[in-house]
DNA sequence: CAGAATTAGTAGGCTTGCTTAGTATTGACC
DNA sequence: GGTCAATACTAAGCAAGCCTACTAATTCTG
């Protein structure tokens, strides 16, 4: 049985990632992208591997995303003074300018999504999913957080 | 708020099949084709189209993979006898051998990941993801099913 | 201060997903 | 029976994950 949970929640994942990016297409932006712009606006100046960190990705994953979206005028690298290793990230104009126009398709995927589910049982599932990244984590969820 | 569900559920989904493939690196096989073996275990002899309409996957995805495993001597393409535009799919011996080997592991991680979550929980985590499902699929989640 | 260990990021190469565009075969309709 | 649309699959090319292995800079330790 619990086979299956494993099996509907990366099909679930990966079909709102679909519906995401049919959306965003026009726009020149994948979802993925989006969820480094909106850690960009809550952390400007962070580096790459606290961005990393955040997303729970590795370190050469996020490089690689941060080069595709510098070539696409998202994202701006610049030198870290006192760390001559590190990058430090800033959103660019066009990143901003962006970002605003993201939001509401991500609402609109997500309503989609949770249509004909209530506020109450969107909520246990988000619980329930906070607890399964601990598990997976081995750390308090609110520590990754994405809205401190 | 509703925002976090997209993004917490992909996490999620990614850190458990990084979980599931750290256990079975040692075999050699991923989860998306421990999920195509289970699939052909219960539809022996199915069609290519046929098994990326379960695994709700685009066909090109499911021949790339088929490509790999027939490679490593996982499956089995043969010719269908009605319609030569089409294959038909079979597991291996070796195929069907490994299955035997993943069971477990697949066990495992889901344990880890729902450790401490209730039986009760578990099921309605269940019943949300499938009416998600369903939304965004648009047809009743017991017809793309696993387990007819 | 010198050398070792850690940290920040990159390079190459793989799988899994996608889109768009193509070939070959089948089936439906006049 | 011949044309034409639909169907089954493949090709090329991209994004996003991963692992292993590397360079360069920093920090720790003796």
């Amino acid at each position: 049985m619990e086979r299956r949970v494993g099996t509907v929640l990366a099909q679930v994942a990966r079909l709102m990632r679909r519906a995401f990016d049919e959306r965003a297409r026009e726009i020149g932006v994948t979802r993925p992208q989006w969820q480094v712009l909106s850690v960009l606006l809550r952390h400007e100046g962070i580096k790459q591997g606290g961005l990393a960190e955040i997303l729970e990705v590795e370190p050469i994953t996020a490089g690689r995303m941060i080069d595709r979206m510098q070539d696409a005028g998202l994202v701006e690298r610049r030198d870290d003074p006192a760390d001559r290793r590190a990058w430090r990230l800033y959103l660019t104009g066009r990143g901003r300018e962006i970002m605003d126009r993201l939001q509401p398709l991500a609402r609109e995927t997500s309503d989609q999504t949770l249509s004909g589910i209530s506020e109450a049982e969107t909520a246990a599932l988000l619980g329930t999913l906070e607890k399964m990244l601990e598990n997976l984590t081995g750390r308090p969820a609110g520590a990754n957080s994405w809205d401190d």
